[in-house]
DNA sequence: GGAATTATGGATCAGTCGATCCATAATTAG
DNA sequence: CTAATTATGGATCGACTGATCCATAATTCC
C-alpha cells in the first residue's frame, strides 16, 4: 500500500537515531527543538511537527527505540530461564560494555535521560522510572529465585542484596559519564560478583 | 565595621538555602530565575542580581555550601586517620542517611545537580565532577591503604574494588531519587560491605 | 542637615523556547 | 488532465529565558 502525497525528504528512522544521541547526551529538557531539528538533518519546524507530534512525542519514540535496542543489555533481568547469578552478572557486564561504546554518548538514557527536570516534565521522567522499576524488580526476582533454588543460603537478606545490585547498576551510568574506563568498571563487577559467592547470610 | 547604604530586606543565607533546595530538586538548568526568585522569598530581579551576580554565581555558592554541610557525609573519604574499611562504610551509611532525610529533596546535589546539561553549561557540571573525583580518589586511597596495612590481601585488585565502592556510592543518589527507602539502601550497604570481608583476591 | 552608598520595585531588554500557520511543492488516485 | 493528499520553507506566535536599567527608598558618614 503506497501512501499518497508528497514524500518525506528525510529518513524518519535516521532522524530518530540522531535525536536519541542528543537526548542521550544532554537529557530531555536541555535539548532544544532547534538543536534537534539541526541534528536530525536540518529539518524545518514544519517538517519536524509534520513527522513528530511534539518534542515529548519524539522523546517517547526515542525511549521506546532505546529500550528495544541499547536497553536490551539488561534483558537478562527479565529472563527467568537463566541461572540467577548469571542473569545479574550478564546485565551488569553488558550494560558496562554498551554504555562505554564510543559510537554513542556515554552512560544510559534510561537513567540519565531526565534526571534533571522541572515540575512540568515530571511525567516524562515517570516514563523512564517505569523501566528502571522493571530492572529493579527483575533483580529482586532473580535474587529470590537464587534463594529458592538453594544457590544462596536460606535467610539471605534478599532485599538488601537485590538493592545492592540495583544501586550498582544505576551507579554504572554515572561512573561511565564521569569518564571511568570500561576495564575499571568491568573489574568492579568482578569484585562485586564475588559478594554472591560469599556464603555468609 | 557597619556597612553603609540601604540594608538588604531579606536574609542572604536563607535565600541561598532556598535556592539549594530548588537546584537539588530539579538540577541547574531546569531551575529558572523566576522560580528561584520566588522560592528565595519573592525577590525582585534587581534584588537578586544585586545580591548574587548571576544564576551561575549563585549555583557556585550553593554548591560550596552544600559541600560544606550535607556533603560532609562523605568526609571520611578524605580522612586517612580512619581505618580504611570504616572510612568507606561510614561514607556510604552517612550518605544514605543524609540523602533520605525528609527535610530536603532526595538524593545528592553533587551527583544529580547537573546530570543533564546542554553544551553551554558543561563547565557547571565540571564543578560537581571535581568533587565526585575527590570522593573517587578518596575511596581508591583507602582501598590501597587497606592493602598496604594488610587489612586486604596483597594482590587485591584495588582498582576494581575501589571502582565497586564508588559506583555504589553514585548509585545511592539515584536509588534514593527513585524512592527506595533508607532501610533497603542501608541493607544494601551491609550486603556490600561483606564483600570487604571476603578474603579471596 | 547633606552626601555617599546600597537596595528595591518595576519596566524592559534581546534571545530563545516549543509550537502553529500558510502558501507552495510533490506525489498518488481516478 | 484534475482532485486529493502529504511535506516543505519560512514567517510568525505568545511565553518565557537570564539579565539590565533607572528612578526611588533607606541607610551610614561627616
Amino acid at each position: 500500500m503506497v501512501r499518497t502525497g508528497r514524500p518525506r525528504s528525510f529518513d524518519r528512522e535516521e532522524a530518530i537515531d540522531a535525536a536519541m544521541k542528543l537526548f542521550w547526551e544532554q537529557g530531555y529538557e536541555p535539548t532544544s527543538l532547534s538543536q534537534l531539528r539541526e541534528g536530525m538533518g536540518g529539518l524545518s519546524s514544519a517538517s519536524f511537527y509534520g513527522a513528530f507530534e511534539s518534542k515529548e512525542a519524539l522523546f517517547r519514540e526515542v525511549v521506546a527505540r532505546y529500550i528495544a535496542t541499547y536497553g536490551q543489555s539488561t534483558a537478562s533481568l527479565k529472563d527467568d530461564s537463566l541461572p540467577p547469578r548469571e542473569a545479574i552478572e550478564l546485565a551488569l557486564r553488558r550494560s558496562a560494555r554498551m554504555q562505554t561504546e564510543a559510537s554513542h554518548p556515554p552512560g544510559c538514557l534510561v537513567i540519565l535521560g531526565s534526571s534533571n527536570c522541572s515540575p512540568e516534565s515530571r511525567h516524562i521522567d515517570a516514563l523512564l522510572a517505569e523501566e528502571r522499576a522493571r530492572n529493579r524488580h527483575g533483580i529482586q526476582r532473580h535474587v529470590e529465585r537464587a534463594v529458592a533454588q538453594g544457590e544462596l543460603p536460606p535467610g539471605t537478606d534478599t532485599v538488601g542484596l537485590a538493592a545492592m545490585f540495583n544501586i550498582f547498576l544505576l551507579g554504572i551510568a554515572f561512573d561511565v559519564k564521569d569518564g571511568v574506563p570500561f576495564r575499571d568498571i568491568d573489574a568492579a563487577i568482578t569484585a562485586l560478583m564475588r559478594r554472591w559467592d560469599n556464603p555468609a547470610v
